[in-house]
DNA sequence: ATATAATGTTACAGACCGGTAACACCCAGT
DNA sequence: ACTGGGTGTTACCGGTCTGTAACATTATAT
């Protein structure tokens, strides 16, 4: 009795997604891989035969989630094409959106934190995405006009990841709440100073 | 055959401490009640005689936790009495030790994650230690005089919080590393704009 | 249509888990 | 010396978990 997807997609497909969907609810040590298979509209047996194990399927959802969260850098080039300051303001947007919004925070985050075998093959999956994602995001900031890009790039990640983990303890409304706010407040003190060579790009300032 | 503890303490301090030290290194779903009573010295029975369900004693540890963390506002107090604004600089101090030193971040918050379910009893010990540290970083904020004293408890709570989740995906190398120095100059952005009715309080005036 | 691959079904193995029962023990207080 | 509460020991229950075996069924490609 499938409550999940239409036959539309490949078992394999459904059992990602809802594997994925069940992990984000319950945990991944909080769901088996009999639930998954039946809430995908399948079965064990056939999971294994994609999946050699629970850990595999594991890291191929956090794939699923990295390649997912890959296609958000190439959405705000798109949005804001030649516009890294811009780019670096809807960063932060879809950030909070995240962080308030859902109550479960980030996927890779929490599989850090369950999966607290040091040799989860999970584990390099998690760091290696993370690594990129900083790295991208301290090259926006460099982009920008940033003076200090690095710097304000791991403030930022560090409030993003603050508010998300955050909102699983105390929910949206406690301080991710003002993600923001801070955030812009954040970026407008970083950009205050630029480099004297480069036009200072005049954009939404909030006040702390 | 106990690893841990001597015969010192009684059964239920040494399982309280046991199961704290378990569960921080393998997670609280990563390691079963049978193991706790062993390597506390005890046995299962003993175990369940104190504590009616793993829950149960995972709320106690949780309780354990926040007794802890509510001393360290004690020992801010004495080591700096009277001025609150060393006392917020210390607290900075305190987190980024935990942040970096530490791989695996905060019971509290790695409880939230690991424990989804919304009904589960340990939730609302979690919600209500998060709320109430938070609310004496703002009042310790306050009496510092810094004017948006909310805004600047809840960022430095945010980066903490960002830095020590953030520890347990890349390490202490990633963007946890500069935790204090981005904490200090946010303490400090804050603080440059004083109440213009009130004179620049270089001795921070100490409010009840 | 037929060969071939993918999927479904059922049953099961083996391990671990949370939790309990029954009984033996030990040690403090009187 | 005795009594009683806390503790240790062992065995067990029922459930759930990951993972597999064997076989039936369906879809696909040629």
């Amino acid at each position: 009795m499938e409550t999940d997807d239409a036959g539309r997609l490949r078992p394999r497909e459904r059992i990602i997604k809802t594997a994925r969907e069940l992990f984000r609810r319950h945990g991944m040590r909080g769901i088996g891989v009999d639930a998954i298979a039946e809430q995908a509209g399948t079965n064990k047996m056939t999971l294994y035969r994609h999946f050699g194990s629970k850990d595999d399927l594991i890291v191929a959802c956090l794939r699923d989630v990295a390649a997912e969260n890959d296609q958000i850098w190439i959405d705000l080039e798109t949005a804001y094409p030649g516009d890294p300051l811009a780019q670096l303001h809807a960063w932060l947007r879809v950030g909070a959106e995240c962080a308030v919004g859902d109550s479960r925070g980030c996927d890779m985050a929490n599989a850090a934190v369950e999966l607290a075998e040091a040799d989860h093959p999970a584990r390099h999956v998690i760091e290696e995405f993370k690594t990129a994602h900083r790295n991208r995001l301290a090259k926006l900031c460099r982009d920008a006009g940033i003076v200090k890009a690095d710097l304000l790039a791991d403030s930022l990640w560090l409030l993003l990841e603050g508010a998300r983990v955050s909102g699983q303890s105390v929910g949206a409304t406690g301080p991710g709440a003002h993600l923001i706010s801070i955030g812009e407040a954040m970026i407008a003190a970083f950009a205050r100073r630029t480099p004297p060579e480069r036009k200072a790009p005049k954009r939404a300032a909030v006040s702390a």
